[in-house]
DNA sequence: CGGTGCGTTGACATTTCTCAACTGTTGTGG
DNA sequence: CCACAACAGTTGAGAAATGTCAACGCACCG
């Protein structure tokens, strides 16, 4: 039975580690995984909802289409993150849309009729979707922060600053988990204008770039840029 | 015995008005009614919570302070509306600061010990929770979307129309939940800017402003605002 | 009646966007 | 394997939007 792969991928999430076997058995019962490539669909905005998702592999995007048609991202997502809930829990139809965003993506549809029943019965599960979405709600609330700081230079020294390191620590190196036109649009920047940025940063040693991965040569003047309104370096 | 009040309270909270008698009852044991003056604090960023709240009466801003001290508001809250569950369920202290904004506001808090106790014997409640959050990510995610629009005019129009009429449709009224200042800095935009694109507004016949309340005129023209990248009115 | 603070208005500086051209990379089909 | 298309990224120049600074009117409050 196919089940085993679905239950080890819903004991890796952070918020059911914590549940007993046989919930997560009964879990796995109503689950799917689903093997993406890049840019396949995984739900569409505005459909009724078979089930929330957790990625296990690759990345996913979750982006709305606003009227006049311009694209708004409003969340990357990669392994051991959920997403969706509240439209199962709640909204009774997606609010977005969601697609891979990487090749080999893997994404496990934990399906609507089996988790509602388990969530109405268990109060450790409707616990641990109270912790899913208590993280959502932080994360958004950081991003508006971000978004509410006038200057681009200022937003993008937060994001840059709140990237978690990758290998050293002494100068700083972080990993861009997008392309830098869609950065931008996270930003609400033009892309020339997040383009420019990073050269005179790089030109005045505050960091270094190649391609998505940067090195924080100075972390002491991009905390400045953060904190303040946005402003030169030196 | 004063718990009638509270009592009664809890009943009208949306999130709350389907629990059975008695988890209400025990709920609001555990909870008390505060009355506030506009200016007073209701709790303080970084404390340990000792409860979430509702708004019964008046209104209450929900703000952080970041680093370099600018003030950045995350919420105004009206009667029905509940908040700081997070810090509660799940964070451990308060994320933000909470004041009353006006004189004789009424707040309900429940208590964090009381509450947590019984959330985690009954689904009902946490169901309850989960419902309340759901509504926040959804407000969150409007925020953002809100704020991912380039240009100020389009932010203030998507604003106005958003909000709830009050009284006649037609000539349709809105009224401003907070001083203009604030809704400068709500919308990420200056004061300065605000000012002047109302007056323009005015001047295009589309809004007509008499202090906190604003008459659409030609909401037409409005949506053609919000929903391009902002423009003149003509 | 003077003070305090919001809201408005004007002039100006600056940031940021837009448009356009050019580069470099990637992937595809011949 | 190469040529070419497609697209992200960069750079420049000019335009437009927005912020800043400063002054003033106006209401509210002691």
């Amino acid at each position: 039975m196919p089940d085993t792969q679905v239950r080890a991928a819903l004991e890796k999430l952070p918020h059911f580690r914590n549940l007993p076997r046989e919930l997560l058995d009964a879990l796995a019962a109503g689950s799917r995984v689903l093997e993406l490539r890049a840019g396949e669909t995984i739900f569409t905005q505005g459909t009724e909802p078979t089930g929330f998702f957790a990625v296990l592999a690759g990345a996913v995007r979750v982006y709305r289409i606003s009227p006049d048609g311009r694209e708004q991202v409003l969340h990357h997502l990669r392994a051991g993150q959920s997403f969706a809930e509240a439209a199962v829990l709640s909204f009774g139809r997606y609010p977005a849309h969601a697609i891979a965003t990487e090749d080999d993506s893997r994404v496990v549809e934990i399906g609507a009729a089996t988790f509602l029943k388990l969530f109405r019965e268990d109060p450790r599960l409707s616990a641990a979707m109270v912790g899913s979405l208590c993280m959502w709600l932080l994360s958004l609330v950081e991003r508006i922060e971000e978004l509410q700081v006038a200057s681009a230079p200022s937003r993008l020294a937060r994001y840059l600053l709140r990237l978690p390191a990758t290998g050293a620590k002494d100068p700083l190196m972080v990993e861009l988990p997008m392309a830098k036109k869609e950065l931008a649009a996270h930003l609400a920047i033009a892309p020339e204008t997040l383009s420019r940025l990073l050269r005179r940063w790089q030109d005045s040693g505050v960091v270094e770039t190649r391609g998505r991965h940067l090195a924080l040569l100075d972390s002491r003047v991009l905390i400045a840029i953060a904190d303040r309104e946005g402003e030169e370096a030196s």
